[in-house]
DNA sequence: ATGCACCTTGTAGTCGCTACAAGGTCAAGC
DNA sequence: GCTTGACCTTGTAGCGACTACAAGGTGCAT
């Protein structure tokens, strides 16, 4: 399999492999005698794992931590479930910054008269920023 | 004002200030004989309003847009409402993403069994990914 | 033999800073 | 007068996770 027949399989580009192979998350598979990247299914199997996991926004560090709990099978999954656990929270703390946002933001638009930018409360609200 | 000043009444760092600078949307200041940057109330005023808005998540590149509007304080406040709407829109889809993410997370979580990693259903879940 | 899609490497750009290095300035203290 | 230390200056490189591009090699069909 080259590099751009895994690529569409797996929804990314090229050099996203590419880039994945250099971060070490993907381990570099043998060369074609003209010098192509040949990857096996079991090369599918981990990108796949990969996207699968930054989709849900594991970040590569995290990533590589998943990997190598997953490759050693017999190990207990209790790790994985902290790592799981740990990112549960950093979505709960952003879902929970960005819905602070949107409230202030509602409440500018919710405000705003449609008069001149001279009295708009939107610009007033963003120039006070004492309350924020 | 010196630049060191400066960053502390905004809560910001002096190379920010001088990024923001670097960047077009803080004006120079004049310089003292010294070469130091010494800034006006109203370059405070202006950091103020940048650092608010970058606080609400808005962009460099839509700041850019909305100190223009702000300096006109004739024009109809119209465009400020569209930014700022455009700019909700961006946030609700924001969270919208992280609450989908967050729901496959914890349903992910919910089924840990914690055993071993070979039968780990969160490795399994993300090896799988075919029905993200 | 020619064209085209594909592959290779390496480098630089994205965004919003942040960090660092090497040096200049200034006020206070001895 | 001299040192110390806080501040300032510029320029450059790093972060994360790609993305884009350039210059060239390969493979296959026509």
């Amino acid at each position: 399999m080259r590099i751009g027949e895994l690529a569409r399989a797996a929804g990314v580009k090229a050099e996203t492999i590419r880039y994945y192979e250099r971060e070490g998350i993907l381990a570099s598979p043998p060369r074609t005698q003209a010098n192509y990247r040949d990857y096996s299914p079991e090369h599918a199997r981990r990108l796949n794992f990969i996207r699968r996991a930054r989709d849900l926004g594991f970040s590569m560090t995290r990533i590589r931590d998943l990997l190598e709990l997953a490759d050693d099978r017999s190990r207990a999954c209790h790790a994985v479930d902290t790592l799981a656990r740990a990112h549960l929270c950093e979505v709960d703390r952003k879902i929970a910054d960005l819905e602070a946002l949107r409230r202030e933001l509602r409440r500018m638009l919710e405000n705003c008269e449609q008069g001149t930018v001279g009295t708009c409360l939107i610009i007033e609200a963003l120039a006070e920023g004492t309350e924020a």
